[in-house]
DNA sequence: TCGCTCATGTAATGGGTTACATGATTCA
DNA sequence: TGAATCATGTAACCCATTACATGAGCGA
C-alpha cells in the first residue's frame, strides 16, 4: 500500500525520501503512514522495478539529497491500482476495543480511566482534522495550482476523519455513562 | 495483540485452535481477527512461554483436537496488559480512502462506481451489527451465565461498530453527492 | 460428485517497526 | 547545552498472509 501512496504522492512532484515522510504525514497520514526505514526501502525496491528513478543532489553543509522522480511504468501502475474497485469490507484493527471486551467488569474504576484518556486524545485529534488538515490543503493548492481539482477528494478524506472522531467521542461518553451505571460498584 | 485475545477468550474456558477462530468470529472478529495459521503458531508460542497448557483430546472419524487452557501466569499477564492504559492516538488504516485521495479528478465515474459498492458493503455490514451481533451475545450469554455482567461490555464494542457503519455510510452518501456535483463531468 | 465443515500444522514471503549508525546546522 | 531539523540508509525482528499438505464425514 504504501508503494502506491508514494507513487501517488512522486505523481504530483519530485520529491526525496525525507520530503516524501513530510507529505504523508500531512495528507495521508490520518489513515495511512509509514517510519522512514520503510520508506526508503520501498523507494529502493520501487527504483529496482523501474517505477521511478532517483538523482543525487549535492547539497552543502549537509547531506546530499536523493530526489525520486516517477517513470511512465509507475505512473501506469498507479493508474491500474487505483482503477480497482475494493470488494471486501476492510476489518479495521482497534486494540482499544479489544480491551474493552476483555476488561474485567468488576474493575470498573481502571476501566473510566482509560476512556477517559481516550476522550481527550479524540477531542485533541478532532481539534486537528479541524484547524491543521484545512491547512494543509490550503497549503498544498498554494504550492501546486494545477492540483486544484484533487483538493475536492483530499477534502472527503479530511471530512471522513472529522465524522470519524465525532462518532468516536460521542461511543466513548456513551461508553462512560453505560460503564457508570451498569457495572457493579467496587467501593 | 493475538496473544492477548487468545488469553482473554481461553480466560472464559478451554478450546482448541479451531475453536478460538470461530470464536473469534464472533466477538472480536469486528476489530481484531486472524487466520488459522497464526493461531496455531501463537498458541504454540503460548505454551512454550508458559502461559497456556495443552493436551489431545482423541476423537473419533475426525482428527484429534488439541485443547489449551489458561495458566495462572497467562492470566497474570492478561491481567497486567488490560490495565496498561493506551495513551496514544491509533491510527486506522484505510486503502480505500488512499484511493480517494489519489482517485485522477477527471475520471468521476469510476470513482462513484467505487463508492457505491462500498456503500452496499457498508450496508450489509450495518445490519449484521444489528442482527447477527446480538443474537451471537446472546448465544455466549446462554453458555455461559457466568459471563452475564461481562456482556455490557461486549455490547459496547457492538455498538461502536454500529455507530462506526452508519458513520461510514453518512460520508459515502455525502461524498457520492460531492463528486456528482463537485468534479467536472467529462461527458 | 462437489463443496463445506471439522481439524492440525509448516514454510515462504510480505509488510512494518525498532534499533543502529552518522553528522552538520539551527534555535531556544 | 540540549533538542529539533535535515538527511540517508542497514539489520534484526515481529506480526500477519498465502500457499502447501493431509484427510474423513456430510449434505445438496
Amino acid at each position: 500500500m504504501l508503494r502506491y501512496i508514494l507513487l501517488g504522492l512522486l505523481s504530483y512532484r519530485p520529491m526525496s525520501g525525507y520530503d516524501l515522510e513530510g507529505q504523508i504525514k500531512v495528507s495521508t497520514g490520518n489513515f495511512w503512514h509509514a517510519k522512514l526505514s520503510q520508506i526508503y526501502a520501498t523507494l529502493k525496491r520501487l527504483e529496482e522495478e523501474g517505477g521511478v528513478v532517483s538523482h543525487i543532489d549535492p547539497q552543502e553543509g549537509r547531506p546530499d539529497r536523493r530526489v525520486y522522480q516517477i517513470m511512465e511504468a509507475g505512473r501506469e501502475e498507479l493508474r491500474v491500482w487505483l482503477a480497482e474497485p475494493v470488494t471486501e469490507h476492510e476489518v479495521k484493527k482497534d486494540g482499544l476495543l479489544v480491551k474493552v471486551f476483555f476488561h474485567p467488569p468488576e474493575d470498573k474504576e481502571s476501566l473510566l480511566a482509560q476512556l477517559r484518556i481516550q476522550l481527550q486524545l479524540h477531542r485533541s485529534k478532532l481539534a486537528e482534522y479541524r484547524q491543521e488538515s484545512p491547512e494543509a490543503i490550503q497549503h498544498m493548492i498554494a504550492e501546486q495550482p494545477e492540483l486544484a481539482s484533487n483538493a475536492v477528494l483530499w477534502e472527503a478524506t479530511r471530512r471522513f476523519g472529522e465524522m470519524y472522531e465525532i462518532t468516536y467521542i460521542q461511543w466513548l461518553e456513551d461508553t462512560i455513562l453505560t460503564v457508570e451505571n451498569r457495572l457493579p460498584s467496587t467501593t
